[in-house]
DNA sequence: GCAAGGTC
């Protein structure tokens, strides 16, 4: 008897191998897939990793219309570019499971872990889901995993299964339904092919983007004034701000200036206070990417693909964690003798050595699957490290030193300053203790403003009493970093999915700015047509709701094929809707793209910031606009040999196919077929076979070709570009 | 060609 276990990914399969093996297990390969051999009890165990999602959604026909709802799973690399390596993950697992005839599912207990499992044995193994059990631990150490194979789960999670299956289906649906119909309208509109995408996660993430941008587009900046007090002690300048920060009435504040400046200014309290401030918690990954953000620049993504390496050597722990907790049972002593080989960290190793008791601080989030990011104690060889790698080593090894240190002591000091009744302060803050400061104070910023010392009641030597005048901010652009967060708060995308989520709108051209993110005229349409057409696909509460049916179908109160019932007549009546509409939309999305580009091309031409549009340029603008959208709507393709008028790509209302008919009609009733497909490229030329017909190039990805629009022409067959 | 979710 042999027994398969399944884990979710390679190194979780070495480490059951591990944990359950009498001995050490025999690491073997096949098809280049590493996976192990093992006895436990007289039984012969073998353990073998998928690597994530092994199989995915698909569609049964592959045109590309909507709406679709006809899909299955196939292999990741039948389906996506860039999944070839799974290939070897299959049939590895079609190979050994040809050897074995108890089944176990070791993956991550969660749904997309059932997910993993189940469609492994099904799609890979060819076994019945039904046949398998069930390991289920939250932990990866030995005592664990031992405790989970003794106490096997005797099925796989069918509850947990189902809902993972209905949101890959639900996910699919209202995704791929959604971004062909984008794309599709924009098509019959510009003749155009440009992919537009939207989903469960993208619309809501573009959503707050936009909101922002409007906040920031409609905001008026509104004056104030701050007043302020310089003043001079044992010779050092100083400044003291005014206790009402903003003024927003400029003879209040020039009455308040006149009367302080009266005086006589004197000290009429000093305030002290101490602070603790405790070490942060350990690192989950939304708050690494945060900190590798303010602290290197790196975007949400590099980070995480950083912290993959380091986790692929071994370096550092599994990186894709919600988990503010360090593992129970970690041995803090081993990796803290380890890390004092390195001289950077030597005295603090060594300090914490000396402890007693090690007791890392934690923080609230914690994760089913996968512990705080924490540095294993493995060492990285000299020079082995690039510089991006190196630093976010450094802040994973400093974030975990500092985890055992003490508080940080910190002290504010206020300074009172009545001049005529009116109250100046004067603020200063330093760092009394250092306490965790010192290993992880780099990538902290505490302010340190010492005050010189003062005395209660003693005259204050004023130099200048002034107001400035300020304006309103408005809300900041969201950074890579502030989009994740702001994702989490939501609850949207996943600690595995949000930085990637965040790269596509950047490929879709609907945000751009690597820091400052600023939404795209292109981005601001896509929302408006959809917060128009379909709002639930741009709300947060479609997430909700699909988390309520996950949590139904899990608790066996909803049957998985009635919600996705239920979502495709829900999507056929939206995408019904959205059809019709479809020529309007997709003009709506045209018309800002243009109106977008033009004010783009004023802002290059303006030089000073201050600098005013003059009436002339306005109105030229004006007419560019038109010009643009009235070609744009309507794609010239050459002159009509029965009218002289335009030949236009026009759209059958019914049909949605393109044409090309004269800009005349009614009135004219010249009409030619055209291809359905590629982008349409007037030439200008008119065929010199037939000397009527216009010639227009077509463009099929890679593939030109000119062609005579005159079905009856000997000239209509295709001939290659001359690119 | 399109989602979101795992993973290398």
């Amino acid at each position: 008897m042999t027994t398969l276990i399944i884990a979710e990914k390679p190194n979780v399969a070495r480490k059951i191998a591990y944990a359950l093996a009498e001995g050490k297990p025999i690491k073997k390969s096949l098809n280049k897939v590493p996976y192990y051999e093992l006895t436990r009890d007289g039984e012969r165990i073998i353990v073998a990793p998928a690597v994530g999602h092994l199989f995915t959604l698909a569609p049964k026909a592959k045109t590309w219309g909507y709406p679709i709802f006809d899909i299955h799973w196939v292999p990741v690399y039948e389906a996506e570019k860039g999944k070839s390596y799974a290939r070897d993950y299959v049939k590895t697992l079609a190979q050994l499971a040809k050897q074995a005839s108890e089944f176990v599912i070791a993956c991550d207990y969660d749904t997309e872990g059932e997910v993993i499992g189940y469609t492994a044995l099904k799609y890979a193994c060819g076994i019945d889901p039904s046949k398998a059990k069930r390991m289920k631990f939250s932990a990866l150490t030995k005592k664990d995993l031992l405790k989970a194979w003794y106490n096997l789960e005797p099925t796989i999670n069918f509850g947990m299964a189902d809902a993972g299956i209905a949101r890959h289906v639900l996910d699919w649906y209202w995704g791929v339904n959604l971004s062909r119909a984008l794309s599709s309208a924009l098509r019959r509109a510009s003749g155009k092919w440009m992919v537009l995408s939207t989903g469960r996660v993208q619309g809501p993430t573009l959503k707050f983007l936009v909101e922002r941008e409007k906040e920031i587009a409609n905001f008026k900046p509104t004056p104030y004034w701050v007043i302020k007090m310089l003043l001079e002690k044992n010779g050092e300048k100083l400044t003291a701000n005014y206790e009402k920060e903003k003024i927003f009435d400029e003879n209040e504040a020039k009455r308040i200036v006149e009367e302080a400046k009266k005086g006589p200014a004197f000290v009429e309290a000093i305030e002290v206070k101490q602070q603790k401030r405790n070490p942060p918690h350990p690192f989950d990954l939304g708050t690494l990417q945060r900190e590798a953000y303010s602290a290197f620049g790196y975007s949400p993504k590099k980070t995480l693909e950083i912290a993959q390496k380091l986790y692929e050597r071994g370096l550092t722990s599994y990186p894709r964690t919600s988990s503010q907790k360090l593992p129970k049972n970690l041995n803090f002593r081993n990796i803290l003798q380890s890390l004092a080989k390195l001289p950077e960290y030597k005295p603090f190793a060594h300090e914490l050595l000396g402890k007693e008791r090690l007791k890392p601080v934690e923080g609230k989030k914690d994760d089913p699957a996968h512990p705080a990011i924490y540095p294993t104690g493995e060492l990285p060889k000299h020079g082995e490290l690039t510089k991006d790698e190196q630093n976010i080593y450094d802040l994973v090894v400093r974030r975990f030193l500092a985890l055992f240190m003490e508080p940080a002591l910190r002290e504010s000091m206020k300074v009172v300053i009545n001049s005529n009744n009116h109250r100046f302060i004067l603020s200063g803050a330093r760092t009394l203790k250092e306490g965790w400061l010192k290993v992880y104070g780099r990538y902290v910023k505490f302010d340190e403003v010492i005050l010189p010392p003062f005395k209660d009641g003693e005259p204050v030597k004023v130099l200048q009493i002034k107001r400035e005048k300020k304006k309103t901010k408005p809300p900041a652009r969201y950074s890579p970093a502030s989009v994740i967060k702001k994702m989490e708060d939501l609850g949207i995308g996943t600690k595995a999915t949000r930085a990637q989520i965040l790269e596509t709108l950047y490929n879709r051209g609907y945000i751009e700015g690597k820091k400052k993110i600023k939404v795209t005229p292109l981005g601001m349409k896509v929302v408006e047509a959809l917060e128009n057409s379909v709002p639930s696909i741009v709300s947060v509460e479609l997430t909700r709701s699909f988390e309520e049916k996950m949590e139904e179908i899990m608790a066996r109160r909803m049957d998985k094929d009635r919600v996705i019932e239920d979502a495709k007549e829900q999507l056929t009546k939206i995408l019904a809707e959205f059809k019709a509409k479809e020529l309007d939309i997709g003009r709506a999305l045209l018309e800002k793209l243009i109106g977008g580009e033009t004010k783009k091309s004023t802002a290059k031409r303006s030089t000073g910031k201050e600098k005013e549009i003059s009436p002339e340029e306005q109105d030229e603008i004006k007419k560019a606009v038109e010009r643009e959208e009235k070609s744009k709507k309507h794609l010239v393709v050459g002159k009509c040999p029965k009218c002289g008028g335009d030949l236009v790509v026009r759209y059958n209302r019914r049909t949605g196919k393109r044409f090309v008919g004269c800009s005349s009609w009614p009135e004219c009733n010249v009409t030619y077929p055209l291809l359905q497909r590629g982008e349409i490229i007037p030439t200008g030329k008119v065929c010199p076979e037939c000397g009527n017909a216009p010639i227009v190039k077509i463009k099929e990805g890679n593939r030109e070709y000119e062609v005579c629009l005159n079905m009856n022409c000997n000239r209509k067959r295709w001939q290659r570009g001359a690119k």
